[in-house]
DNA sequence: CGCATTAGTATCGTCTCGATACGAAGTTGT
DNA sequence: ACAACTTCGTATCGAGACGATACTAATGCG
């Protein structure tokens, strides 16, 4: 994974780091495109995560701009080259492609093993879990397309739902 | 996992990748004990594991001696004081941990899946792949405790078999 | 209003990592 | 035997990661 990691930041000459915060900021929703989400996130501190939007700043892949409500918080979205750069370096792709030997029904299996036992080493290390609507508590469904979050009150469309949240609390799956 | 590594290290002040390669060397084999080795594993070049090993050789975790034959090569391992660290420390509980939860089937069937697409994907590298002598097409049984390297023709015992090798030729697994 | 809290930034020192250059030991070809 | 090449490891340098600490600014709470 570190490798994998590497090389496919390597390309465009960016650190692991850069390219992982890159990764999320494309999949981050409204409550979550913030330096502190993104520290929790990689699991480092504010400081450390600000030298690394300086820098992606500088390099003009991210936008940063102020909020509207609470004027101490930073809003992060990717610039168009972001947005470009990591089509272009389609970082997920060498994962996809590893599991063209495995038949879908034991990459479901094992996805949701894993997704379990991180659950798991989560709530040992009282982590901030990252989740999508789709499997959390707070979300509602008003309508075909119209969801809403429980937590925060606000309505959210389809798209956004499949975005990845930092308030996100598991649905807790009854297997006996 | 990122998290993980960082903490179980931060305790002794070690960084992530020099628990790493304390752990790798606690389990290389005799022909695994190199800086070259280590450097593949890692995925990292040997210059910049040299100067990990450098560190843990100051701080008397690792032993480095030369080689009977061939003097261009360092051998590696332990110390006394590196493996009681590794003891202490037991990187890998975490991980044991998080899946406590999940039935021991679903388990091995995720790491049967895991290591067919790490497999996979060290394949479409080109990468050195690692592993014990149990599923290595080298590997010779000559009789109840003694085994045998096809590719080196040394014999091995029944620990070192279980020791991770830099040889190591996967069987390919009849499955249509 | 004063005070604690929270979001983010700035700076410093230690360490990672690759690139490059190097030396020493082994190998190959003639 | 000897020159040319290769392989194993080390040394050094610069960009960057990272945590610790200290700081500013905005918010919230009494």
């Amino acid at each position: 994974m570190r490798s994998e990691l590497r090389k496919a930041g390597g390309e465009e000459s960016l650190q692991p780091v850069q390219l992982q915060a890159l990764v999320y900021l494309s999949r981050a929703n409204r409550y979550s495109n913030t330096p502190q989400a993104l520290a929790d996130y990689l699991g480092l501190t504010k400081g450390t995560v600000s030298q690394t939007l300086l820098l992606l700043d500088r390099r003009g892949l991210i936008e940063r701009f102020e909020d509207d409500v609470d004027r101490r918080v930073v809003r992060l979205r990717l610039s168009t080259s972001g947005e470009r750069l990591l089509y272009e370096t389609q970082p997920a792709l060498p994962w996809q492609n590893a599991t063209r030997n495995i038949s879908p029904n034991r990459v479901r299996n094992a996805v949701s093993a894993l997704r379990e036992a991180l659950m798991t080493l989560q709530q040992d290390n009282e982590a901030t879990t990252f989740g999508d609507c789709q499997s959390c508590t707070w979300c509602q469904k008003l309508s075909q397309r119209i969801y809403r979050c429980g937590q925060m009150g606000d309505r959210l469309s389809g798209p956004e739902t499949r975005k990845i949240c930092r308030i996100y609390a598991p649905k807790v799956e009854e297997v006996t």
